[in-house]
DNA sequence: GTCTATAAGAAGATAGAC
DNA sequence: GTCTATCTTCTTATAGAC
């Protein structure tokens, strides 16, 4: 990773912990190991960094964006996919996915910078409700959706099912951003979660 | 409100929109209606202002606390009262208390300099926490245990029912305070949500 | 590209008159 | 209690040598 790439990382970690404001010029240089100074030879200023830094979030999001896209609309072709998922099975991959989330160093800066900055700017807060809200429950709503409609969930209403599916996991992810010492907990509950949906929604009625 | 309340009440309203170090001594103090260094005459500097608003607020937060378990338990010993609760008027009584929520100045603005200031401090994290996770389904848990154990809701695990209540009800605050536009489609799905809560752990499964 | 020295300006806070 | 004037400190950013 070059200088002007080690700026980009160093500053993301600090506005994530402290916000854009919090932080200063000298305290991400030192963390890179230059001096100040130097710093504005690869960026013009402050906001520069920011910038880049959030343009570089959204190419990232867009690039996941489109991987689940694929990955769901494949999984769909596949109809079998769905057959062979026991509710363990779907928990185990429920867990993986949501400590995914909360570990990835990416993702989870990116989701603290987000939550301290987004009221600062109105782009901001539309990319927190894109990724946190529309995004998650498009997806998962096009996975839910297929396998409702052939005949493994059981719902008449395909977004509820899908709110019923996420909210959860979106709660328990804020938990856990808030005060990492609750992981396990989280964890647990999240199985009881996916878990309950399972007998709520699944195939076979309980 | 004299001038001593007056500083609180419109430093609260900037720090809930830009944050504590995002907004100036001065600022304040022009909303207020006097200059800077008046300011100084009520609090000992800008930190005081700070600690003095998040003091009325867990103040405010414990009274209601209080008052909902109170409720909580009254409606405990009465247990006809659900006997009346129709889901209509379930789904009306969730709209009116997720608008209060939404709308009520002080709650509306306690939440938002909540949300930008949490990771500045361990201690706002843990009354975020508490105020949005733990109390919630702490008393959400009680009224619905009880409702379960009337028998007028089925389950085999009362928390996981609760999340499932109010999981998508903060998921739906969280949208409408990043924009507010969308308040009318958060309160269509919200019923939506109540709606189907219902059918799932309602007495009579459809 | 990195450094030292320094300019330029902002923001918190105080002094002291009224 | 409020004001004007001012101090002090901190922070961003630039200049110019190496």
């Amino acid at each position: 990773m070059n200088t002007k790439e080690r700026i980009l990382d160093e500053a993301l970690t600090l506005f994530s912990e402290k916000g854009y404001t919090n932080v200063f010029v000298g305290e991400i240089a030192e963390r890179v190991g230059i001096k100040a100074p130097s710093l504005y030879k690869h960026y013009k200023n402050k906001q520069a960094i920011f910038d880049a830094i959030i343009g570089e979030m959204n190419r990232r999001f867009s690039v996941t964006a489109d991987m689940l896209h694929i990955a769901g609309n494949d999984a769909g072709k596949d109809a079998g996919i769905y057959q062979e998922m026991s509710e363990e099975k779907m928990i185990e991959l429920g867990v993986s996915l949501f400590q995914y989330y909360l570990h990835d160093d990416y993702t989870r800066r990116f989701r603290k910078m987000l939550t301290i900055e987004q009221f600062h700017d109105k782009a901001l807060a539309d990319t927190y409700m894109k990724q946190y809200y529309d995004d998650p429950l498009s997806y998962q709503g096009m996975l839910l959706g297929m396998m409702a409609a052939q005949g493994f969930l059981k719902t008449d209403n395909v977004s509820i099912m899908t709110l019923h599916f996420y909210a959860p996991i979106y709660l328990l992810l804020t938990v856990c951003d808030r005060d990492p010492d609750r992981e396990e907990e989280a964890i647990r509950i999240l199985k009881e979660h996916l878990r309950q949906f399972d007998q709520i929604y699944g195939r076979k009625k309980k």
